[in-house]
DNA sequence: TGCCAGGCCCTCTTTAGGGCCTT
Protein backbone atom coordinates (compact mmCIF):
# COMPACT_ATOMS: atom_id res chain seq x y z
CA UNK A 1 0.00 0.00 0.00
CA UNK A 2 1.71 3.36 -1.27
CA UNK A 3 1.78 5.93 1.77
CA UNK A 4 -1.07 8.29 2.23
CA UNK A 5 -0.30 11.68 0.95
CA UNK A 6 -3.78 13.50 1.93
CA UNK A 7 -5.53 12.96 4.83
CA UNK A 8 -9.75 13.92 4.89
CA UNK A 9 -10.46 14.69 7.74
CA UNK A 10 -14.57 14.45 7.74
CA UNK A 11 -17.42 15.24 10.28
CA UNK A 12 -21.11 15.00 9.33
CA UNK A 13 -23.74 16.06 11.54
CA UNK A 14 -27.09 14.52 11.50
CA UNK A 15 -30.71 13.64 12.93
CA UNK A 16 -29.69 11.60 14.82
CA UNK A 17 -28.06 8.61 16.27
CA UNK A 18 -27.97 4.98 14.62
CA UNK A 19 -30.89 3.56 16.53
CA UNK A 20 -32.72 6.82 14.85
CA UNK A 21 -32.01 5.84 11.51
CA UNK A 22 -30.25 9.33 10.80
CA UNK A 23 -29.95 11.33 7.99
CA UNK A 24 -27.12 13.79 7.48
CA UNK A 25 -27.64 17.48 8.05
CA UNK A 26 -24.31 19.01 7.64
CA UNK A 27 -20.77 17.37 6.02
CA UNK A 28 -17.79 18.93 6.20
CA UNK A 29 -14.37 18.06 4.39
CA UNK A 30 -11.06 19.25 5.36
CA UNK A 31 -7.96 17.83 3.15
CA UNK A 32 -4.22 18.60 4.37
CA UNK A 33 -1.33 16.82 3.14
CA UNK A 34 0.94 14.51 4.79
CA UNK A 35 3.97 17.35 4.78
CA UNK A 36 1.75 19.94 6.58
CA UNK A 37 0.88 17.22 9.28
CA UNK A 38 4.60 17.18 10.19
CA UNK A 39 4.94 20.58 9.85
CA UNK A 40 2.52 22.33 11.60
CA UNK A 41 2.92 22.96 15.46
CA UNK A 42 1.22 21.70 18.17
CA UNK A 43 -1.96 24.15 18.96
CA UNK A 44 -1.71 25.68 15.04
CA UNK A 45 -3.73 24.39 12.21
CA UNK A 46 -2.08 23.79 8.70
CA UNK A 47 -2.17 26.80 6.41
CA UNK A 48 -3.05 25.16 3.59
CA UNK A 49 -6.26 23.06 3.82
CA UNK A 50 -8.60 22.57 1.49
CA UNK A 51 -12.66 22.61 2.94
CA UNK A 52 -15.65 21.40 1.90
CA UNK A 53 -18.79 22.24 4.19
CA UNK A 54 -22.61 21.93 2.68
CA UNK A 55 -25.16 22.15 4.88
CA UNK A 56 -28.00 19.45 3.68
CA UNK A 57 -32.29 18.93 4.08
CA UNK A 58 -32.22 15.82 5.50
CA UNK A 59 -35.82 15.10 4.31
CA UNK A 60 -36.99 13.88 8.55
CA UNK A 61 -37.01 15.43 11.68
CA UNK A 62 -34.41 16.05 14.04
CA UNK A 63 -34.52 14.73 17.02
CA UNK A 64 -35.04 17.40 19.60
CA UNK A 65 -31.66 16.52 21.32
CA UNK A 66 -29.60 16.48 18.13
CA UNK A 67 -31.51 19.98 17.06
CA UNK A 68 -30.48 21.28 20.26
CA UNK A 69 -27.02 19.87 20.01
CA UNK A 70 -25.92 21.11 16.46
CA UNK A 71 -28.21 24.44 16.36
CA UNK A 72 -29.67 23.21 13.12
CA UNK A 73 -33.26 22.37 12.48
CA UNK A 74 -35.82 21.45 9.77
CA UNK A 75 -36.97 25.19 9.93
CA UNK A 76 -33.99 26.85 9.61
CA UNK A 77 -32.54 24.43 6.79
CA UNK A 78 -35.66 25.09 5.14
CA UNK A 79 -35.31 28.33 5.03
CA UNK A 80 -32.02 28.53 3.51
CA UNK A 81 -33.51 26.82 1.33
CA UNK A 82 -30.63 23.83 1.55
CA UNK A 83 -31.00 20.77 -1.05
CA UNK A 84 -31.07 17.45 -0.09
CA UNK A 85 -28.74 14.97 0.00
CA UNK A 86 -28.43 14.55 -3.87
CA UNK A 87 -26.15 14.36 -7.35
CA UNK A 88 -25.25 18.19 -6.84
CA UNK A 89 -23.67 17.04 -3.27
CA UNK A 90 -22.18 14.09 -4.62
CA UNK A 91 -20.55 15.82 -7.51
CA UNK A 92 -19.18 18.15 -4.87
CA UNK A 93 -17.58 15.71 -2.91
CA UNK A 94 -16.49 14.13 -6.04
CA UNK A 95 -14.56 17.34 -7.32
CA UNK A 96 -13.35 17.97 -4.23
CA UNK A 97 -11.38 14.59 -3.66
CA UNK A 98 -10.35 14.50 -7.12
CA UNK A 99 -8.08 17.69 -6.35
CA UNK A 100 -6.30 16.09 -3.83
CA UNK A 101 -2.74 14.05 -4.11
CA UNK A 102 -3.82 10.51 -3.53
CA UNK A 103 -3.35 8.13 -1.66
CA UNK A 104 -6.32 9.98 0.00
CA UNK A 105 -7.56 8.70 3.28
CA UNK A 106 -10.82 9.96 5.10
CA UNK A 107 -10.32 10.09 8.95
CA UNK A 108 -13.40 10.71 11.29
CA UNK A 109 -14.00 10.19 14.77
CA UNK A 110 -15.97 6.70 15.68
CA UNK A 111 -16.01 6.85 11.52
CA UNK A 112 -15.69 3.24 11.30
CA UNK A 113 -19.52 2.50 13.38
CA UNK A 114 -20.93 6.00 12.64
CA UNK A 115 -19.64 8.56 9.70
CA UNK A 116 -18.33 6.79 7.12
CA UNK A 117 -21.49 4.28 7.51
CA UNK A 118 -23.81 6.72 7.27
CA UNK A 119 -22.23 8.86 4.59
CA UNK A 120 -22.16 5.42 2.66
CA UNK A 121 -25.43 4.40 3.58
CA UNK A 122 -26.84 8.09 1.83
CA UNK A 123 -24.06 7.41 -1.22
CA UNK A 124 -26.01 4.01 -2.01
CA UNK A 125 -29.30 5.68 -2.02
CA UNK A 126 -28.07 7.73 -4.82
CA UNK A 127 -26.54 3.96 -6.61
CA UNK A 128 -22.77 5.69 -6.70
CA UNK A 129 -20.04 4.70 -4.70
CA UNK A 130 -16.33 6.40 -3.83
CA UNK A 131 -13.62 4.63 -5.30
CA UNK A 132 -12.65 1.27 -3.63
CA UNK A 133 -9.04 2.68 -2.77
CA UNK A 134 -10.19 5.19 -0.64
CA UNK A 135 -8.75 4.51 2.74
CA UNK A 136 -10.45 5.09 5.87
CA UNK A 137 -8.86 5.43 9.67
CA UNK A 138 -10.93 6.00 13.28
CA UNK A 139 -9.07 8.30 14.84
CA UNK A 140 -11.48 6.64 18.23
CA UNK A 141 -9.95 3.47 17.66
CA UNK A 142 -6.45 4.94 17.30
CA UNK A 143 -6.41 7.39 20.17
CA UNK A 144 -7.52 4.55 22.20
CA UNK A 145 -4.50 2.69 21.32
CA UNK A 146 -2.23 5.33 22.03
CA UNK A 147 -0.19 5.20 25.50
CA UNK A 148 -2.69 7.93 26.89
CA UNK A 149 -1.13 7.58 30.51
CA UNK A 150 0.31 11.44 29.88
CA UNK A 151 -1.75 13.43 29.75
CA UNK A 152 -4.86 11.21 30.77
CA UNK A 153 -7.13 11.12 27.95
CA UNK A 154 -10.83 10.21 27.41
CA UNK A 155 -11.72 9.19 24.15
CA UNK A 156 -14.49 11.39 23.36
CA UNK A 157 -12.87 13.66 20.77
CA UNK A 158 -13.90 16.82 23.23
CA UNK A 159 -11.76 14.73 25.79
CA UNK A 160 -9.08 14.39 24.19
CA UNK A 161 -9.24 17.87 22.81
CA UNK A 162 -9.41 18.65 26.38
CA UNK A 163 -6.68 17.07 27.38
CA UNK A 164 -4.13 18.68 24.83
CA UNK A 165 -5.16 21.96 25.28
CA UNK A 166 -7.29 22.47 28.51
CA UNK A 167 -10.16 23.95 27.04
CA UNK A 168 -13.46 23.16 25.12
CA UNK A 169 -12.68 22.96 21.27
CA UNK A 170 -14.28 26.12 20.16
CA UNK A 171 -17.78 25.65 17.78
CA UNK A 172 -17.93 22.28 18.72
CA UNK A 173 -21.67 20.30 17.08
CA UNK A 174 -20.60 21.76 13.99
CA UNK A 175 -19.14 19.91 11.86
CA UNK A 176 -16.68 22.05 10.42
CA UNK A 177 -15.60 23.07 14.04
CA UNK A 178 -15.64 19.30 15.01
CA UNK A 179 -13.27 18.65 11.78
CA UNK A 180 -10.74 21.35 12.79
CA UNK A 181 -11.08 20.18 16.45
CA UNK A 182 -9.99 16.11 15.05
CA UNK A 183 -7.17 17.68 12.96
CA UNK A 184 -6.16 19.72 15.80
CA UNK A 185 -5.49 16.78 18.10
CA UNK A 186 -4.43 14.71 14.99
CA UNK A 187 -1.55 16.86 14.49
CA UNK A 188 -0.33 16.42 18.43
CA UNK A 189 -0.01 13.04 17.56
CA UNK A 190 0.65 12.46 13.87
CA UNK A 191 3.53 10.33 14.11
CA UNK A 192 2.36 7.84 16.76
CA UNK A 193 -0.59 7.43 14.88
CA UNK A 194 0.62 6.50 11.78
CA UNK A 195 2.32 3.80 13.52
CA UNK A 196 -0.31 2.47 14.98
CA UNK A 197 -3.04 3.39 12.12
CA UNK A 198 -5.13 0.48 11.17
CA UNK A 199 -6.55 1.42 8.10
CA UNK A 200 -9.54 0.20 6.20
CA UNK A 201 -10.47 0.71 2.59
CA UNK A 202 -14.31 2.22 1.81
CA UNK A 203 -15.11 -1.08 0.26
CA UNK A 204 -14.83 -2.69 3.72
CA UNK A 205 -16.94 -0.04 5.46
CA UNK A 206 -20.25 -1.33 6.40
CA UNK A 207 -23.13 0.82 5.90
CA UNK A 208 -25.18 1.72 8.53
CA UNK A 209 -27.94 -0.05 9.51
CA UNK A 210 -31.00 0.27 7.07
CA UNK A 211 -33.22 -1.91 8.62
CA UNK A 212 -35.85 0.71 10.18
CA UNK A 213 -37.28 2.97 8.25
CA UNK A 214 -35.47 6.18 7.45
CA UNK A 215 -37.68 7.85 5.26
C1' DT B 1 -46.89 -4.50 19.09
C1' DG B 2 -42.71 -2.98 19.42
C1' DC B 3 -39.23 -1.98 17.14
C1' DC B 4 -33.66 1.47 20.02
C1' DA B 5 -26.24 0.31 16.27
C1' DG B 6 -22.16 -2.01 16.26
C1' DG B 7 -17.19 -2.50 16.45
C1' DC B 8 -13.90 -2.24 19.79
C1' DC B 9 -12.01 -2.58 24.37
C1' DC B 10 -11.81 -3.94 29.22
C1' DT B 11 -12.38 -7.18 32.85
C1' DC B 12 -15.20 -9.40 38.16
C1' DT B 13 -13.00 -12.74 30.49
C1' DT B 14 -12.30 -16.31 26.87
C1' DT B 15 -18.72 -21.28 27.26
C1' DA B 16 -19.55 -13.10 28.54
C1' DG B 17 -21.22 -8.89 29.59
C1' DG B 18 -21.07 -4.12 29.71
C1' DG B 19 -19.45 0.52 28.45
C1' DC B 20 -17.79 3.72 25.07
C1' DC B 21 -18.50 6.79 21.05
C1' DT B 22 -20.94 9.06 17.21
C1' DT B 23 -26.11 12.96 16.47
Amino acid sequence: MNAVRTFVFLDLEATGLPMDAPKITEICLIAVHVSSLYETGKGQLPRIMDKLCLCVDPEKPLTEKASNMTGLSNENLTNNEKQEFNANLIQAIGGFLKRQAKPICLVAHNGFSYHFALLKTEIYQLNVDFPDETLCLDSLHTFRKLDTSTPKLGSALTEIYKGYFGKEPPNSHTAEGDALALISVFICEARRILEVAKYKTWEEIRPMNTKRDIY
